[in-house]
DNA sequence: TTCAATGCAATC
DNA sequence: ATTGCATTGAAG
């Protein structure tokens, strides 16, 4: 019987998003499985594709084409990453082939490259205008110029040049010289005492070589090892005593030794935690925890010793981090414990290191993983654990497609290999807390923190109190500006956090009011001191900072609001003496520039450390003493069910930087809401409150985790095609749910137009649907053949409903 | 009437 | 996504 592959394609389309049936070449038979990567003919080209079966029989009735090669050897997901792909396709409304690119390393996903070849139909015109040199050149309609690409496409119509198409795998396995030997042990003995006397180098060598194993070894090694120079070693290779055999490596991200650490002594809390940990990894038990731990309670070394146990049972843990936060000082953490089996898995990495981490991974020569949101997709066996660090951090959610959230996939994969899921946060998720509450997850509390130092003075400055009495658009109140001083004149260092959510410096005319906006995108343009720009931080638009007005042109023009570079200067002025560094998007674009400053701020070369949000999560500095956030609630105006959730844990989590070592600590939080709940229980740090404040709040309002929630987005450059849709897809969801659901809009986005398009959102909350999902299919479908250009979304469980 | 731009369905 | 094929629209 004829096997037949099934195969989907890298067409991300509805059309295409179920498998295609391929014939299976003899020669492939063996040798392929579910799981692997192959190109197959598709249409007048080829295109990469992914097996997802293998069949004896089809219901395609047509002539089938046969798979024309197979990129992998082995498969490059297993059976159950597979599953996990499908159940992340109907679970986020993304195409299946998406779903799997995803959950692969980017090094996997392979390209097609088009190239165009000059035939003899050519006239020599024509061969001299597209073929200078008469060879094959690259098609690529992006890069062309118009006038080229639309000849090009005339003489392909005419048959007169050919079109050919090559996959290109970019998965490249990095190698370095090495060295074996084929001789026998007793030959090079004996060559050993022949060599000549004068040649004492090469003797070294070929006892060196007697004891060489029969895998390569590395010649940089080799040189090491014997004492040889490279010169010696060819030598012996002419002469036949070695062989050149390139030796495969791992590019290791983590060059620098790591001193190993023990097992710290837990207090109750933490024994408690991890006694429960434990019990459930030992009895195999998919259950999940919520560590609900303060800074600085030891969260993170009872996840080490619940890793530990599963690694002595023999299985393998997952542990995963907001990108944000894993920095050395995290990483070094868990590689000093674990050692060599560590793999880490993040965006920092440059795509061959991930490629080897994952391979590493894959091959079962890593069982502890720690990584960001896209980690919870490492092709790890024998799962013993799943760690969720600071389990609220929003960008465990994916914002394009397949918009997943990291939780969902790790609570799957618990369930699959029967494992529990450790969920730890000082703020939990409302959605997490409401759950425990529920009994659905196991609440493991740790309210002291280690070595029962107490938590921060938190104290709240008034700051509409400050600006009536001091002038116009101070950012430092006199109440922080003293505890500074204290701070400097004592030797402490400082943080200072600017909350820069949704805000920003923008360009404002004092007589017209008129604001500088970015001409793609419906929002003001941020003012920035170096180089002098207005920028778009949407769209990257830049462009001179004007001096009069473009409305009116009075030269009144000046710029408003905070800015991190603005703080800085306008700080450096009232402190002249102090060292300030700055820590924002701007200054950490560049690789390793994040860690090289803090680096600098933990050895003290800086007296206070300014930036944004990336400062309030998992800094450990014991020198600091006084954290400052100069506008708490720049985030509490923004249109967005969770403005209150995200303020009160961003306090929270920042103020958890100030005093961590002996030195007690004091927090300075400058708002102009200071009777606004999500700051008052900040400053106590009592999330048992706010969780019973707010979800109070969601009650009233109808908000998750009352509600589930999907939000349909439609985008389009007209902002009348964009609407439209918007109404017509309401009208379908309309008439396909129940009347129990809530239906809000269609809305302009707050921010309604971003690079040139206009987006317009629909909102559909509700607590059992049975029919959602047949209605969100045929949206989909129906998105498919309506106006070019026009983008639907559908984001189950959105994180921003801006 | 002819050629070209535009829309549309199919791709195993 | 990309393509060939049908349909419609503008010039001959």
């Amino acid at each position: 019987m004829a096997q037949i592959a099934q195969v989907i394609v890298d067409v991300p389309t509805m059309q295409t998003n179920e498998p295609y049936s391929y014939a299976i070449p003899d020669a492939l038979r063996d040798q392929l499985q579910p799981g692997m990567r192959v190109t197959v003919p598709f249409g007048h080209r080829v295109v990469s594709g992914f097996v997802v079966g293998i069949t004896d029989d089809t219901q395609f009735e047509g002539q089938l084409k046969p798979i024309q090669a197979v990129l992998d050897l082995a498969p490059v997901l297993n059976s159950e990453l597979q599953q996990l792909a499908d159940w992340l396709a109907t679970t986020t409304y993304a195409f299946r082939i998406t779903c799997i690119q995803t959950m692969l390393p980017n090094l996997l996903k392979a390209q097609v490259e088009r190239e165009i070849a000059p035939t003899a139909e050519l006239t020599a015109q024509e061969r001299a205008t597209y073929f200078p040199d008469g060879m094959a050149r690259p098609f690529d309609s992006t890069k062309l110029d118009p006038t080229t690409l639309s000849g090009l496409l005339k003489l392909r119509q005419a048959g007169k040049v050919t079109v050919t198409y090559q996959v290109k795998d970019k998965a490249a396995v990095k190698t370095t010289p090495g060295i074996t030997t084929t001789l026998p042990t007793s030959q090079l003995q004996e060559l050993a005492t022949s060599v000549a006397k004068r040649a004492p180098k090469q003797a070294a060598l070929l006892t060196y070589l007697q004891q060489l194993p029969a895998q390569p070894v590395a010649q940089a090694k080799v040189i090491k090892d014997a004492g040889v120079s490279a010169e010696v070693i060819r030598a012996g290779e002419t002469k036949g005593w070695l062989k050149r055999q390139p030796l495969e490596v791992y590019r290791d991200p983590f060059q620098q030794p790591v001193a190993p650490t023990k097992p710290l002594t837990l207090n109750d809390q933490q024994h408690a935690a991890v006694t429960a940990i434990n019990t459930a990894v030992t009895q195999h038990a998919a259950q999940t925890f919520l560590v609900e731990g303060v800074t600085g309670s030891g969260k993170t070394e009872v996840y080490l010793q619940s890793i530990a146990t599963a690694l002595k049972l023999g299985r393998s843990a997952l542990m995963l981090v907001p990108e944000i936060a894993l920095t050395p000082q995290m990483t070094n953490r868990v590689k000093s414990r674990f050692g060599h089996q560590v793999a880490v898995l993040h965006s920092g990495l440059s795509k061959g290191e991930q490629y080897d981490e994952w391979r590493r991974i894959d091959r079962g020569e890593a069982t502890v993983v720690v990584g960001a949101r896209s980690a919870v997709f490492a092709p790890i066996q024998h799962l013993g654990l799943i760690i969720m660090d600071e389990e609220h951090e929003s960008s465990y959610k994916q914002d394009e497609n397949p918009r997943y959230h990291a939780r969902d996939v790790a609570l799957w994969r618990g369930q699959y290999h029967d494992c529990p899921v450790v969920l730890g946060s000082a703020t939990p998720s409302l959605e997490t807390r409401a759950r425990a509450a529920k009994g659905l997850y196991t609440r493991l509390v740790l309210d002291h923190r280690i070595n029962h130092r107490p938590l921060p003075t938190v104290h709240i400055v008034d700051m509409r109190e400050e600006v009536k009495q001091h002038s116009g658009d101070d950012d430092f109140s006199a109440p922080l500006m003293t505890a500074i001083q204290e701070r400097l004149d004592r030797h402490e260092q400082v943080v200072l956090m600017l909350n820069r959510r949704g805000f920003s410096s923008f360009m404002m005319c004092r007589d017209c009011g008129f604001v500088l906006k970015c001409p793609n995108c419906d929002i003001s343009l941020t003012y920035h001191v170096n180089p002098r720009l207005m920028k778009c931080h949407y769209c990257g638009h830049e462009e001179a900072v004007p001096q009069v007005c473009p409305n009116c042109h009075s030269r009144k023009i000046r710029y408003y609001g905070t800015g991190t570079q603005k703080v800085e200067e306008a700080l450096q002025k009232l402190l002249p003496s102090a060292r300030i560094l700055r820590m924002d998007v701007d200054s950490t674009r560049r690789k390793g520039a994040h860690e090289r400053l803090l680096k600098q701020f933990g050895r003290h070369d800086a007296d206070i450390l300014l930036g944004t949000q990336m400062i309030a999560k998992g800094l450990d500095f014991p020198n600091v003493t006084l954290v400052g956030v100069l506008n708490a609630d720049t985030a509490l105006g923004l249109p967005d069910f969770r403005a209150s959730e995200r303020t009160f844990q961003l306090l929270t989590q920042v103020s958890g930087r100030a005093g961590r070592a002996e030195k007690p600590g004091e927090v300075y939080i400058q708002t102009f809401n200071p009777d606004h709940y999500a700051i008052q229980l900040a400053q106590t740090q009592d999330y048992e409150r706010f969780f019973v404040t707010e979800m109070h709040m969601r009650h009233q309002g109808n908000y998750p985790p009352y509600y589930y929630a999907v939000q349909l987005t439609a985008s389009h450059e007209d902002e009348k095609v964009a609407a439209q849709a918007m109404y017509q897809i309401l009208a379908a969801v309309k008439t396909g749910l129940s009347d129990q659901a809530i239906v809000l809009g269609p809305t302009p986005k707050a921010i309604a137009r971003v690079k040139r398009k206009y987006y317009y959102q629909v909102v559909i909350k509700y607590k059992h649907e049975p029919h959602l999902k047949a209605v969100l299919d045929q949206i989909r479908q129906g998105s498919q053949r309506a106006a070019r250009g026009l983008a639907v979304t559908i984001d189950a469980e959105p994180m921003n409903f801006m």
